[in-house]
DNA sequence: ATGCCAATGTTCCATTGA
C-alpha cells in the first residue's frame, strides 16, 4: 500500500494539480498539509470521484491537514492532544483498514517557528514536545503507525543544499533539530533515510531567488515510521516532478510502498 | 537585516509561510 504526503499549499489552488499526481500516481493513502480551507469548503467531491474517502481538519485562510484514503476509516482523531486552547489546525490522524490488516496514519503539520526569537518558535518547540508525548502513547499500541507530514525540521546538514543559509533559522536550530532527534530515538524511522543516501534529496523549494531552478532546496517533509510499519517498508520516492508544473506547490509528494 | 513569491482574508494592502 502506497502511503503519501503533501504539504499542497492551498487545496483550493492547487486542485488541478492534486487531481492529475492523485491520477497518476494513486497513492492509496494522501497526507496532505496546508488546504489552507475550512472543512465545509474543502473540495471533497472532486477527489472523492477518483474514488477516495476524505477526512479534514480544517481553519480559515492557513494551516489545515487532510487525509485521503482509498480504503475505509475505521477511526478519525482532529487535533494534537496536550493543549485543549490551540486553535491551529494542523494533525490529524486516520485508522486504515485493509483486507491484511490496519494502519495508523498521522498527517502532520508541525509549526514554522520563525522569527526564532518570538512567541511562534516557543510555540513549535511546545508543539514537538505534544507531539512527542502523543507519538509515545500511540507507540504502545504497537501498531503499524506511519507520522507523515511537513515537519518544518532539517534533520541533518545534507538535508540542506546550502546549509549555512539556514544557520539561525527555526528549521534548523539545535534546539528543533535536537527534538526531532528525541522523536526519531522513541524508535521511529525515517522512511526515506531507510532507503537512500542520495545527495541532494529535497523535498521543499522556495518560490523565491529561482530556487527550484538552482536546486536550492531543503528536506523537510517526512514520513517517521513505527517499527510494526517499518518492518514492512519497501521503498519511499520524493516525486519532484510536480515541483515543475505550473503553478506547482513549494513542497513536493513523499511516497512509501508498504507490504500491507 | 530585508526582499525576493504565492495564497488567502483582513481584499487593491496585510498576514503568513520557510
Amino acid at each position: 500500500m502506497q502511503i503519501a504526503t503533501w504539504n499542497i499549499n492551498g487545496v483550493k489552488a492547487r486542485l488541478d494539480n492534486l487531481l492529475e499526481w492523485l491520477r497518476s500516481a494513486g497513492p492509496d493513502v494522501c497526507c496532505l498539509q496546508e488546504i489552507k480551507s475550512e472543512d465545509a469548503a474543502f473540495p471533497r467531491g472532486a477527489i472523492e470521484d477518483l474514488g477516495y474517502n476524505v477526512a479534514t481538519h480544517g481553519q480559515k485562510g492557513f494551516n489545515g491537514v487532510a487525509v485521503l484514503s482509498k480504503h475505509p476509516f475505521d477511526e478519525v482523531l482532529p487535533r494534537l492532544p496536550g493543549d485543549d486552547a490551540d486553535e491551529q489546525a494542523r494533525y490529524l490522524e486516520a485508522v486504515i483498514s485493509t483486507g491484511e490488516g490496519a494502519v495508523r496514519v498521522a498527517s502532520i503539520y508541525l509549526p514554522n517557528g520563525n522569527p526564532p526569537d518570538t512567541e511562534k518558535f516557543t510555540y513549535k518547540l511546545a508543539w514537538m514536545d505534544r507531539l512527542h508525548a502523543h507519538a509515545e502513547a500511540t507507540l504502545r499500541l504497537e501498531e503499524a503507525f506511519v507520522m507523515a507530514g511537513d515537519y518544518n525540521i532539517i534533520p541533518e546538514p545534507e538535508d540542506a543544499h546550502d546549509p549555512a543559509a539556514w544557520e539561525g533559522d527555526a528549521l534548523f536550530r539545535p534546539d528543533s533539530r535536537g527534538k526531532f532527534r528525541s522523536l526519531l530515538n522513541l524508535g521511529l524511522t525515517d522512511a526515506l533515510r531507510a532507503c537512500t543516501d542520495a545527495a541532494e534529496t529535497y523535498t521543499f523549494w522556495d518560490y523565491q531567488g529561482g530556487a527550484w531552478q538552482k536546486n536550492n532546496g531543503i528536506r523537510i517533509d517526512h514520513l517517521l515510521l513505527s517499527p510494526q510499519a517499518a518492518d514492512r517498508l519497501k521503498s519511499c520516492r520524493v516525486d519532484k516532478h510536480t515541483r515543475a508544473w505550473e503553478r506547482p506547490s513549494d513542497h513536493v509528494p513523499v511516497v512509501i510502498d508498504l507490504a500491507v
